[in-house]
RNA sequence: GGAGAGAUGGCCGAGCGGCUUAAGGCGCACGCUUGGAAAGCGUGUGUACGUUAAUAGCGUACCGAGGGUUCGAAUCCCUCUCUCUCCGCCA
């Protein structure tokens, strides 16, 4: 959601972003729209003012047991003048409202223009590209070929873009998951937190899910969303609250289930267990001050490439162009690791600054001092890691020419101290 | 799922159509008092929007949320959400 005084302040600066993410201008509706509502607003107040006065009258006369007829003959006529404006204020404000949740967010200044992923800007590469001695295979033919990775019968249960684990591979996925939670909460400073997979419209409109997405997540028949990320209850955990500037920055990770419909994604990644409609991840969010937002930006980012650099996965950091960076976002990092069985970089986590997007949208403000005004706090949220991609990209680089798979050694003491699976 | 009770300012708690401009208490801030402190006394104490150069004033709204009745609603009516108690079921 955005700042409407600021938008009045400088409406050509609001379009002109806009524009970098290939909208249309706006600015000039939504002035005039809030001209028209402050007016209609003023003079409501003031019939309001009267209202009081009346009341205040009419209840003096009779209680000295006089006539207040005319006074609440007149009091029958201003009610009516009321009603229409106070429609009119309703509506102008529903339009602007409507207009605005629909808005992205405005993009820094650094993000590079373009229109797709291939305008993303490489920020640097980390790890060497193993050289195989042999042709490396996708992590499903490694999965389905030890009998560990069996997608006919998750499609037999629950149909297609879900997959079923067993063994080790099902342990692998849940030592990832430890592992990063342990690596953050340890060493990052983040909280753990247990999350509802479950969450109602207000939590998802917070975080921009909703309106604009409904048709990318789940919806339960008593109208609950299932989460599309746990970026939604963890960030959404503070909406409408005060916060002591003194307990910020607020660095919260989850482990959840997500899913997503994937609407729209048909015919893209359909082998494998990359695009799913369920799938785990390991979250991490921060709520900080305007002032530190940036520097808690880059810092998340890195609390995320430490995962990929303790795993040992080759993998590189890409600043999101214009036309790629998502709607809440102001500015994206995006974490490709390296898949020697796909020869690609594959998107395995997105760092995110929304600043005070969901702040707004979610009413999340923080007290700089005591006395001082309220001021909306700035939201960050990233993926530290996508643990069922991450899964495919431990199979890929540790996998021997016999099909089986070393196990990465941060990750043995959650395997039992096994090294291999297969083989 | 059934029966019942609730939701009031940072917290406790009164009010149950107009005399509430939400009593009283606690907490907090400032001042007076004091050698210093406590006690005591005094003053102040939220959020949003409008107006404004203004985070100064002034105004309006807000007593869980949304509707309604009324000249006037914290108070009456309707719907919803949440909390608590008891019963049933259950990991």
């Amino acid at each position: 959601m955005h700042d409407i005084r600021s938008l009045r302040a400088d409406p050509a600066a609001f379009d002109a972003d806009l524009a970098r993410r290939g909208l249309e201008p706006v600015a000039q509706q939504l002035v005039a729209w809030d001209e028209e509502r402050r007016q209609a607003q003023t003079v409501l107040q003031e019939k309001q003012t009267r209202r009081k006065a009346l009341a205040r009258e009419i209840g003096t006369l009779k209680r000295a047991g006089a006539d207040s007829a005319e006074l609440e003959a007149e009091g029958v006529a201003l009610r009516a003048e009321m009603e229409a404006l106070e429609e009119a204020v309703v509506a102008l404000e529903r339009n602007s409202t409507a207009l605005l949740a629909n808005l992205p967010n405005r993009l820094d200044p650094g993000v590079p223009a373009g229109a797709d992923e291939n305008a993303n800007v490489e920020q640097h590469v980390w790890g060497d590209r193993r050289v195989f001695d042999f042709t490396p295979k996708q992590h499903f033919e490694l999965g389905e070929a030890l009998g560990q990775m069996d997608f006919g019968t998750a499609s037999k249960l629950s149909g297609a873009r879900f997959v079923l684990l067993r063994g080790a591979l099902a342990r692998l996925e849940r030592a990832l998951g430890q592992f990063m939670l342990d690596l953050h909460t340890a060493e990052h400073g983040y909280t753990e937190v247990m999350v509802p997979t479950l969450v109602n419209d207000d939590a998802m409109y917070g975080t921009d899910k909703l309106p604009k997405f409904a048709d990318q997540s789940f919806r339960t028949e008593d109208g609950r969303w299932l989460i599309p990320t746990a970026e939604v209850p963890l960030t959404a955990s503070v909406s409408g609250d005060i916060l002591d500037g003194a307990t910020l920055p607020l660095r919260m990770t989850a482990l959840s289930q997500c899913f997503r419909s994937e609407a729209g994604a048909a015919g893209r990644d359909v082998r494998g267990m990359l695009r799913q409609h369920q799938f785990e991840k390991v979250e991490m969010v921060s709520v900080t001050t305007p002032e530190t937002s940036e520097a808690e930006h880059e810092r998340m980012t890195r609390c995320a490439e430490t995962v990929l650099e303790r795993l040992g996965i080759p993998y590189r950091r890409m600043l999101l162009c214009a036309g790629d960076t998502g709607f809440g976002a102001a500015r994206t990092y995006d974490l490709e690791a390296w898949l020697p069985g796909q020869n690609a970089w594959r998107e395995i986590s997105s760092c995110s600054n929304t600043r005070d997007f969901q702040a707004r949208r979610m009413n999340a403000r923080f007290r700089p001092k005591a006395g001082e005004s309220p001021v909306f706090v700035h939201t960050l949220n990233g993926s530290g890691l996508a643990v069922g991609r991450t899964l495919i990209a431990v199979m890929e680089n540790y996998q021997n020419a016999d099909g089986s798979i070393t196990i990465p050694e941060v990750l043995r003491p959650y395997m039992g101290g096994l090294e291999r699976i297969g083989g």
